[in-house]
DNA sequence: GTCTATACTGTGATAGAC
DNA sequence: GTCTATCACAGTATAGAC
């Protein structure tokens, strides 16, 4: 795809031990996950974004090859950041507790879900560029949460005889269903519709 | 918005009591509909769109004034066909049947599904044309599903101590993303589980 | 209802600066 | 070699004249 491969340096620089085009390209997918955050993703184009953060378009197009490739970078980026405290919250306090405190967080990146949003409906396509790693991502939240759901079971806080694979997609659609009826009304309370759902799982209900 | 001021016509016409722009305006967006039900909605562009259904671009231009009011006079029709068959087995079989058919019925019309979904997320925006409509729809059809809720608690068909708002918008959230899943995905199947989630509802579970 | 003019978008190829 | 800037092009939507 974007075709970055990774670059050894035939010999290590006076004062860049890095490879300046990985760096740079890191600091424009953090300025960018910054401004989407921050001021939101309001459709900008790859102008837009460029003046935004404080470069040129064509330097963007240059390190990404394309927006999409961009704004997936981004969404890649946010994985990578989010990836290890969700899944070690998720081994230290469980199913019931993380998801709420996901959402929570998630309410602070208005502009990134957003982002997901957008890309995620774009990219219904099978030929989107980003079709395969929304694609990927989903089923990976899934196992985990399915897993998840599995301990939760055996330890008793969860009632038995559920379909794990259904109730795992139940939930990762219930987020993405809250988080759009939240990006049209910000009074919705993303993490109490999680946390309601979750509590219709418990045994003795 | 679309300036579609109601033309009166100053006399009656040979053979043609209703106004003629109506009537062809009404036949595009029908057209339209089945263009997308059918083949789908593969963010066709709007001399595309005129091809498929036998017009020019610039007729679609001077009935709808722009691309995305065709998008939404398309969903407006959906509302129209659907709305009534809907309310009526509301109020026949109630909420528990009334959903799982709706998605068994959304199936047939995938590339509908599509356009809104991706309406959906770019209409996040306030100012985006359709944003207005998407809202009010969602609200309607929340308040509706909400009433039913309640007129299930006071059958017995629905458990006590329920939050009716809460979970009227976890059902339409559901939906919205269960219908996102089955898109990228054929073998979701939407209405086992809504079916699975109005089970955790019934009493004596 | 049709046609033309204009602006904006993402993209490709190319040339220049460090 | 690595990075940035300039130019040209095709697709789209809008505005307005006829």
């Amino acid at each position: 795809m974007t075709e970055t491969t990774a670059r050894q340096p035939a010999r290590s620089g006076r004062r860049a031990p890095y490879v300046n085009g990985e760096r740079k390209r890191a600091e424009l997918v953090d300025a960018a996950f910054a401004v989407f955050a921050d001021k939101g993703f309001q459709g900008l184009s790859i102008r837009q974004i460029a003046e935004e953060i404080g470069t040129s378009h064509t330097a963007l197009r240059h390190h990404f090859g394309s927006k999409d490739a961009l704004l997936e970078a981004v969404l890649v980026r946010r994985e990578e950041r989010e990836g290890p405290w969700r899944r070690e919250l998720l081994q230290d306090k469980g199913l019931l507790e993380t998801v709420p405190e996901v959402m929570r967080n998630n309410a602070l990146i208005r502009g990134v879900i957003q982002l997901d949003a957008t890309l995620r409906a774009e990219a219904v396509r099978p030929d989107h560029p980003a079709h395969g790693f929304i694609r990927r991502r989903d089923e990976e939240i899934i196992g985990s949460i399915r897993a998840e759901l599995e301990r939760e079971v055996s330890a008793g806080r969860v009632v038995a005889g559920l379909n794990p694979g259904i109730v795992a997609r139940q939930i990762a659609s219930l987020i993405e269903g809250v988080q759009l009826a939240w990006l049209y009304d910000d009074s919705v309370d993303m993490a109490s519709h999680l946390e309601e759902f979750l509590r219709l799982l418990r045994p003795g209900s």
